[in-house]
DNA sequence: CGAGGACTTGATCAATTTCAAGCGGAGTGG
DNA sequence: CCACTCCGCTTGAAATTGATCAAGTCCTCG
C-alpha cells in the first residue's frame, strides 16, 4: 500500500475503500493530494476542467449563485465525501473549503476510466450519489415549508448528529462549521433572522451558546420537537 | 428482443438502453410491467420491500410528509426516469402517480444483481442519480431564496421545457400535470399564493391560462426574466 | 489604537400566510 | 333531470413572519 493511502483517515469509508490494494494504488498514482485553506476554491461553476476529489479531512460547501450574485449553499461535504459531476461537461456549482481541508484529487478522465475498469467503484459512487440525493432532499424539505425556527433547529440537530461518532445519540456540544451568513444562505434566511432565532432557541432552553461558534445542546428532545421531525 | 421491450417508448433513453439485447431480456424476465392510475401509490415511505422501477409513460411525484402531515413534493419523475433507493433498507419517501402511468418494476435484489453483473448498468444509474441530484439542487436553489413570483415562473418555464421535444426551445403550450395544491407543495407556497401569482403572471403578459390546467407561454423571455435565471 | 469583520439588537416594512367567502364543474343519488 | 355536495380554484381582508434598514458591540489583527 502506498504511503498516502496507508495513513489516510478515510481509507475505510471513502469510495476507494471498495477497491483492492493494487487497484487503489493504481488510482492513487493518477491522483494527487491537495490542501485547501478556508475560503479557497476547488473549482468554480462553469469550469470545464473541474477535477473530482475525495475529501480526506476538513469540510467543503457546494454553492450556487443567482442572477444578483447571492450565494445559496446547496450541500456540505464531510470527510470521505466525493465531489465531482462526472457526466457533465462543466461544473454547475462552486466548491469552496469551509475549514482547512485535505483532498485527494483526480482528473475527470482518470475517474471515468476507473469506473469502467473497476465495477465496484461505480457501485460505491452510485451509493454515495444516492446518499447525497437524500441529504439534498432533506434540506429541500426543510427550506420549503418550515418556519425559520424549525429550519434552524433542524440544522443544529443535524450538526449535532454529524459531530457525534455514535449513530444512536447526538453530540451535546459542537462548534458551528459555518458563519451566521453561511447558515442563513443554507436555510434561505437572513443573517439577522438567524441571529435572532438562535437567541430565541437559547431563551427557550433548547440550546446554549458558548462563544460565537460553540453550541451546547441543552434539550435534544425540545430541539427535535421545534424542528418538527 | 422480447415483445414488451420491442415496443417500449423509452427503450432508447431508459437506463436499460445501455444493456445488450440478451442482457436486457434477462433483466426484463425478472421484472414486470405495471400500470398506476392517478393517485395510486407505487410505494410508501417506510416500505421495506419497495420495488425499483423505470417509468415508461406518465408522471410520478416523490413526496415526503412532515410531522403535521403536510406533503412536500421533492421531485417529479418523467418517462425514462428510474425510481428506487438502492442502498437503503426501506423507502424514505412516497411515490405516487400524477397521471396514468406505465412502469417496468423490479425487485430490489434483481436490480442489485444486475448492477453487479452488468457494469454498464451501474454507470447508467450513476449518471441518472447525478442528474436527479442536480435537478433537486435546482429546486432547492429556487425554493430557498426566490420570491413566490420567481419560483412560479421558473417552474412554468421548466414544465414548458419538459413538454417540448426539441431541447433548443420550449413548448408554447402545455397542460399542468399538477393541481394548484401540488404546485404550492412543491414550491413551498400556499394554494392561494399560487392562484394569485398565476393571475399576476397572466396580467403581466407572460402567460395565458387556458382553462384550469392549460398554460400558454405568451412571452418566454419575460417568463425567464421573472424567474431570475 | 484604529479598522474591519462577524455578530447582535431594534424599528419599520412588505411579502406571504391565514382566515373567510364564494364560484363552477363533476359526480351522486333521489 | 335536478338538486346536492365535493373539490379545485379564485378572490378579498386581516394577521404575521421574516426582510430590510440602521445602529452599535465585541474581537481580532495590523
Amino acid at each position: 500500500m502506498n504511503q498516502m493511502c496507508a495513513t489516510c483517515p478515510v481509507k475505510e469509508s471513502a469510495a476507494c475503500a471498495v477497491l483492492s490494494e493494487e487497484e487503489r494504488d493504481a488510482l492513487a498514482a493518477a491522483g494527487r493530494t491537495r490542501v485547501l485553506k478556508r475560503g479557497e476554491m476547488l473549482f468554480a461553476a462553469g469550469d470545464d476542467e473541474a477535477a473530482c476529489a475525495t475529501l480526506v479531512s476538513g469540510a467543503l460547501k457546494i454553492s450556487a449563485f443567482d442572477a444578483e450574485g447571492n450565494e445559496q449553499i446547496l450541500s456540505l461535504v464531510h470527510p470521505a465525501g466525493f465531489i465531482g459531476e462526472l457526466f457533465s461537461p462543466f461544473a454547475h456549482h462552486d466548491v469552496v473549503a469551509l475549514t482547512e481541508s485535505q483532498l485527494c484529487t483526480f482528473a475527470r478522465k482518470d475517474i471515468e476510466r476507473a469506473i469502467d475498469d473497476y465495477p465496484a467503484l461505480a457501485r460505491a459512487l452510485l451509493k454515495r450519489s444516492q446518499e447525497d440525493l437524500l441529504a439534498t432532499r432533506n434540506l429541500l424539505e426543510l427550506t420549503a415549508h418550515a418556519t425559520a425556527e424549525a429550519r434552524l433547529a433542524a440544522l443544529l440537530h443535524d450538526f449535532a448528529s454529524a459531530a457525534s461518532d455514535a449513530s444512536c445519540h447526538i453530540a451535546s456540544h459542537f462548534e458551528l462549521p459555518l458563519t451566521r451568513g453561511e447558515i442563513a444562505n443554507m436555510l434561505g434566511l437572513t443573517i439577522e433572522t438567524v441571529s435572532r432565532k438562535l437567541g430565541e432557541l437559547e431563551e427557550m432552553g433548547a440550546i446554549a451558546r458558548k462563544g460565537k461558534r460553540g453550541i451546547d445542546i441543552a434539550d435534544p428532545a425540545l430541539l427535535r420537537d421545534i424542528s418538527g421531525r
